[in-house]
RNA sequence: GGCCCCGUAGCUCAACGGAUAGAGCGUCCCCCUCCUAAGGGGAAGGUUGCAGGUUCAAGUCCUGCCGGGGUCACCA
């Protein structure tokens, strides 16, 4: 289905019949041939750079290569041009009923158009948010979400077998933080005056948890110490706090597969079994720890701790995973929840950190790889900030939460569809802005908008057709003869459509699903370019007199759509039919 | 100071190790008897922070600097 990989093989094909004849020596490592659309339309329709990779293993010069590959490849009657190009490489001319049948693939697949196999059906975990289940979740949380969500679309898309998972920090000190603010909105509930400390959790919505605790207790926990009601209190609010945070993920779109509990891991021996595992590997010890180098902390004290040998893994340092009271660090549940993940058979494991968290990149690693043998790839995305943008200035007030944005103001404010659109506009390691008013301008400034203007047209497109007894289903569209499309406009627009596949593949491959959302902005802006010159260009308009020729030139537009459709779906943005 | 990320057009950003580094905004010029002008065409604008290295080929990989941000042992 992935025309530059059915091309890519006809090369290799070729290269096996020369190294048959005695052209080439036998064993050439081809990995790094490769097919793509070059940068310069003038260069042809697709380039191989095979000459010139293999010239120095086979001893030969590039162009001689390229030479007796231009004269083999030319038996395939796909390609109706091969020329020799600049320091080798071979430049391809497909036959325009190559493009044209890229018609009848997206027509016949419809929304299965550029679906792959690459992932091989591997199983794949993508964790992503994990937010502690302290309060709503805010701003910061909205890109990793819609980042993982819609990298979890695009692997599952590419063949991968995909588990979404939420790990729920609900095992550390700040769920107790979370409990005594929730206590004191239960002494609210009751007419007494809540003493909200420094160091508490402020906002309004912990006083439904108050009310909520004192509908389940009563009055019972009152005038009672922290010790009587600490661990109730907790597991209620936190179990209160999970419940919106599942909310505010549907609000935006995103469903888990699975929520895992860090403080499920305590008392089951997990955590034990993982650390005996690394015991064994001959990776934790007894040690001391270099203070780091230069700026010393002010309370530095050299300190024996039992710590994890990450850096036979490629840590800068070990890692403690004891506090010097005997009780686990954070990163021993951390690393016993992904030992858990290994041991759950996933051949891939993918991180989606806040860019805060890049100093636990490598230590993550490096217990990945030491608890799976090197076996399982651990991937881990930092998510940059998001800057919110209103009037012009920096928002940052929440009528919810008073002290910072929530998820579910952004929501509210931008809609999910604008909202996950406009995360996927930068690549996660780069900060975004996000202007309330950009992104739910209708111009050609707001991307979304102009993706999604350019589908509404197409469906602009089929109404009026059908209003003028045109028939546009796809099987006719399908049937009918798209040999006449032919203009470069025209052409220019069958080659991105053709592209889709392959650029899925690339997506899936590195991860990053931000690739998807700036393809279907070419896509979209190809598509307005050849509608405009349908102004000047009445025989480049999608409604003809003809009805034949009609329905080839509506199958075009059908088939962005199509595509365009397919995109938004894997960013998880629904289509917009029309836009009056 | 160590480590991580970023540095590309005036601005915001793309570019699986491939050819003459691309879009949008902004600036300037132009296009509505026409399926949605909520759009489109064109011009100008670059030593990809600097210096080396690897490679047939480097914005991309490696080393060292410069600048910005993040992070840095019993917090998660």
């Amino acid at each position: 289905m992935n025309l530059f990989a059915d091309i890519r093989s006809a090369v290799v094909d070729a290269l096996g019949r020369m190294t048959a004849e005695g052209l080439l020596p036998s064993g050439l490592n081809l990995s790094n041939v490769a097919v793509e659309p070059p940068r310069d339309a003038a260069h042809g329709d697709m380039a191989t750079n095979a000459a010139m990779v293999l010239a120095k293993p086979a001893g030969k010069p590039p162009r001689e290569i390229a030479e007796g590959l231009a004269a083999r490849l030319m038996d395939d009657p796909r390609i109706e041009g091969a020329d020799v190009a600049g320091p080798g490489f071979l430049n391809l001319r497909l036959a325009p009923a190559v493009w044209q049948g890229v018609l009848r693939q997206v027509l016949e697949a419809g929304t299965g158009y550029g679906r792959s196999d690459i992932g091989a059906g591997q199983k794949v975990n993508v964790e992503f948010v994990s937010a502690n289940p302290t309060g709503p979740m805010h701003v910061g949380h909205v890109r990793g979400a819609v980042v993982g969500d819609a990298l979890s679309n695009l692997l599952a898309f590419a063949g991968w077998n995909v588990t979404r998972e939420y790990y729920i920090n609900d095992g550390g000190a700040q769920v107790d933080v979370l409990a005594r603010s929730a206590y004191e909105r239960y002494r609210e509930a009751h007419g007494l005056e809540p003493e909200i400390r420094e160091g508490l959790y402020p906002g309004d919505y912990l006083i439904p948890v108050g009310e909520a605790l004192k509908a389940k207790y009563g009055d019972s926990l009152l005038d009672k110490g922290e010790q009587v009601w600490l661990a109730d209190v907790r597991d209620f609010a936190s179990a209160m706090m999970m419940q919106m945070i599942r909310e505010d993920l549907a609000a935006l779109g995103v469903r888990m597969d699975v929520y895992s509990s860090e403080k499920a891991l305590y008392g089951t021996g997990e955590i034990e079994a993982a650390i005996e595992e690394l015991r064994e590997k001959g990776l934790i010890y007894e040690g001391t720890l270099e203070p780091p180098k230069g700026k010393e902390p002010e309370d530095w004290e050299p300190r024996v701790q039992t710590l994890f040998r990450s850096t036979a893994h490629g840590d800068d340092v070990d890692r403690p995973v004891k506090k010097s009271d005997g009780s686990w660090t954070y990163f021993a549940p951390d690393i016993a929840y992904h030992y858990n993940k290994v041991k759950r058979g996933f051949d891939q494991l993918i991180d989606i950190f806040g860019a805060d968290h890049g100093g636990y990149v490598k230590r993550m690693k490096a217990a990945v790889s030491a608890l799976s043998n090197s076996t399982v790839p651990l991937d881990i995305k930092l998510i940059q900030l998001v800057k919110l943008w209103k009037n012009g200035e920096p928002f940052k007030m929440s009528k919810r939460a008073g002290t910072f944005v929530t998820l579910r103001d952004v929501v509210e404010m931008a809609g999910a569809d604008v909202t996950r659109f406009i995360m996927l506009t930068r690549k996660n390691d780069v900060a975004l802005d996000f202007d309330f008013d950009k992104v739910l301008e209708q111009s050609k400034d707001n991307p979304v908008f102009y993706v999604q203007y350019a589908n509404a047209r197409i469906n602009s497109v089929l109404r009026k057709a059908r209003d003028a007894g045109i028939v546009v289903d796809d099987a006719t569209l399908l049937a009918a003869d798209h040999s006449g499309l032919a203009h470069p406009a025209e052409q220019a627009l069958l080659k991105k459509i053709a592209e889709w596949p392959r650029l899925v593949e690339i997506a899936a491959r590195n991860n990053e699903p931000h690739r998807v959302a700036f393809y279907l902005y070419e896509l979209a802006s190809d598509l307005h370019g050849l509608w405009n010159r349908g102004n000047d260009e009445l025989q480049l308009r999608f409604i003809q007199e003809d009805v034949a020729v009609s329905q080839a030139k509506i199958a075009l537009a059908r088939s962005v759509g199509v595509v365009i459709c397919t995109g938004l779906g894997i960013l998880g943005v629904t289509p917009v039919e029309e836009m009056r």
